[in-house]
DNA sequence: TCAAAAGTGTTGTATATACACCCATGG
DNA sequence: CCATGGGTGTATATACAACACTTTTGA
């Protein structure tokens, strides 16, 4: 994609219609069917500090010229949507595909508006990741990533920032999407590094829930879970500065929560 | 759709890619964008007698002719999926427009496999739909539902019933969602006509989850939760044959359960 | 020796489960 | 009067939230 910059149908501008719209009714040229551009659209999260970030591209072109947009691109004649999201978000992070690969990848869903973009008719499938603070920041990597950022999704999702196309909509489903993921599926731990404290875990579901949680309780839920996490065997200490030493977990082989780890009282007594 | 049959690209035929395939790497021409057919499907359930049924519509022509496959069309040039699918829905019931837009429609996933349709690139929007026992049957109603029928979901998921296309894949996902649905949200009364018992209720979710459940428990845990159903207060009778009268309730404004209603046991000790 | 972070223990309350039991109706 | 399904009560076990407390490190 690189060139033509990021978003929903990123430079490309509409195309003849090659055959016009079937009827709707009974009877039409089963010959006929109306062509739309598909994109993928990818809402890359990841936690920096004690806040939730996306990662954003600054549009090179029209439409939307300079805002920030969602990284994307179309889909190639002979790959499906989640190949295309895993080769967009290598190609617009740097990232190698070995490791892209390995990312935990999740389709959101798939947006349709006739109007969501301004040239033409383009269908995009959105994607959620989440990765972990990145030791070198995306940027500064060369090619695509220059022009790509790290943005605290508080701001990204202020209506003044004026995401492009629907983008805004887009973060704000992935952002309660990824919510909601993190009570009832394991994937707190695609945020954190390979080996991980349960301090970090913690601070992961604290940040993206922006609750404080009792860490007492929190950590028998989490060891209480068979397959969320496992010990790390050999010596288990990591220093994140003052304080004793933590063990080390690695994520385990679970990928639901049974029972789920609830947000504290979401409007309800629970 | 009507006449060109149900399913993904329903009697379309390849149409030449009018400009082919933008570059992968750097610097591509930014007019070229590969065109794709989008079309829906939908996987519509309902309760009969103690079983999961689904609405499959008899394929007319080639690829799968004969075979079943799961209601579905393209989408017209200026149609949303969601749009799309509403319209298909109306079209293969034989349901009105306006049933039909009170429906609960919920977008499944997007399938994008390269080959899934043997002629030519199709993505498709997948849709769950929810629906009560309806009093008449779809199938006879003439037009498109004619080639309908409603099939347990038991059955239809078996391999050696031969879905058409991927929508084995798709029905299996769909089922399995809609088991989860009924956990964390309030959609079982969708299953139910306007007001129904807690008894009709509870064997809902003893149809779909396939288990049994404690009636006395249940009904504490339904009331409990609030806008989850509410009491019709008139004069609350109806008699399914035998038995004490039972009172009617009507669907409530929430939309998500908390506490979640957890399937018992599910390999867990919970 | 103090602050900070990790980790353990205890306790009151809320919730769930598994029943036993009563009510109203049709046959 | 009995079978069938609706509805209520309750004892026990369990889980959870809150908070006090100990441990181990860096400064």
């Amino acid at each position: 994609m690189s060139d033509t910059g990021p978003g929903s149908a990123s430079g490309a501008v509409p195309v003849p219609v090659p055959v016009p719209v079937p009827g709707h009714g009974h009877g039409y040229d089963p010959q006929a069917f109306p062509p739309f551009a598909v994109t993928v659209d990818l809402a890359v999260f990841t936690v920096r500090g004690a806040t939730l970030h996306v990662l954003l591209i600054r549009r090179a072109q029209e439409p939307y010229a300079g805002a920030w947009a969602l990284p994307g691109g179309f889909l190639l004649p002979r790959e499906s949507a989640e190949t295309a999201a895993r080769r967009e978000l290598a190609e617009e992070t740097g990232l190698s595909m070995e490791v892209v690969d390995a990312l935990h990848l999740d389709q959101l869903r798939t947006y349709s508006e006739p109007d969501r973009d301004p040239r033409m008719r383009v269908v995009s499938v959105a994607f959620t990741a989440l990765v972990p603070d990145l030791p070198e920041p995306v940027a500064g990597g060369g090619g695509d990533a220059d022009r790509a950022r790290w943005v605290p999704v508080g701001e990204a999702c202020a209506p003044a920032f004026g995401l492009a196309f629907d983008h805004g909509e887009i973060l704000a489903d992935a952002r309660s999407r990824v919510g909601s993921k993190l009570e009832y599926s394991c994937l707190a731990t695609a945020f954190c590094p390979p080996e991980f404290t349960l301090g970090e875990l913690q601070a992961v579901y604290e940040t993206v829930w922006d609750t404080a949680l009792d860490r007492p309780n929190f950590r028998r839920k989490v060891l209480a879970t068979p397959g969320f996490v496992e010990a790390v065997p050999g010596a288990a200490r990591l220093t994140g500065g003052r304080g004793k030493p933590a063990a080390l977990y690695r994520p385990g082989p679970a990928t639901t929560l049974h029972p789920p780890l609830l947000r504290p009282t979401e409007g309800h007594t629970r």
